[in-house]
DNA sequence: GTATATTGCTACTTATTTCGTAGCGAATTG
DNA sequence: CAATTCGCTACGAAATAAGTAGCAATATAC
């Protein structure tokens, strides 16, 4: 399973449109999610993994190196953190929260 | 595969927390990509299936199923279309698309 | 009004992804 | 130096997605 890039062929399209490989890395289970347990701080790669409901390590393990691939995350001494990509990202994704909770309320 | 909804327990937390479900849901291979292509208007079913890279229609009426479920498109005359709340998100993640090309260019 | 094409799917098999568990080697703590 | 914690790998099982064929219903063409 390759990382999905900007600017080269990803997973369903070869068009190479950034939007597209952010769909399929976002796409991938456990990625968002990830960043957003991130937003708070760096976390080690066991905590993280208990803050994901125990998602597996080996998925786990993938994901974080794909989501280094893509520069959105970094180690650092006290664990893995948000680079300032995926500060950004999480940014750009925050009114998510609002929106999720109007999507509650009109079910 | 059950729909990701609030209020109820979703695939890998038992919280029922909004967001969540949204990443449940939006984690989920195509979900992201059908509703942005629906952006721009509604589809019908074998449209949207060569629009997201000729996706198989398996998955795709899986999809159509589980984001109507979730009330972010409906069924129209002239094909599947977002309904408010399916526009309002993708108005969310609208930024999206100026923080990919910001990303583009970084790597 | 009958042949042709298109549309929305379903069925089924195969491939890929994710899960779950066990555990190892290195670093840290007592 | 024993015990714990940490980052991670291996690997079989389960779940999800892909790929292909095709059918019934409607629309279009003649």
């Amino acid at each position: 399973m390759n990382t999905p890039l900007p600017n080269q062929p990803v997973r369903g399209s070869h068009s190479g449109v950034a939007i597209m490989a952010v769909f399929d890395l976002l796409g991938r289970k456990w990625n968002m999610r990830i960043l957003w347990e991130l937003r708070t701080g760096p976390q080690t790669f066991r905590t993280l993994q208990e803050n994901c409901d125990n998602m597996s390590p080996s998925v786990l393990n993938n994901r974080i190196k794909q989501l280094a691939d893509a520069r959105l995350l970094a180690t650092s001494p006290t664990g893995y953190q948000l680079t300032e990509l995926g500060n950004t990202l999480m940014t750009t994704l925050d009114p998510l929260r609002a929106w999720a909770s109007v999507w509650e309320k009109q079910l």
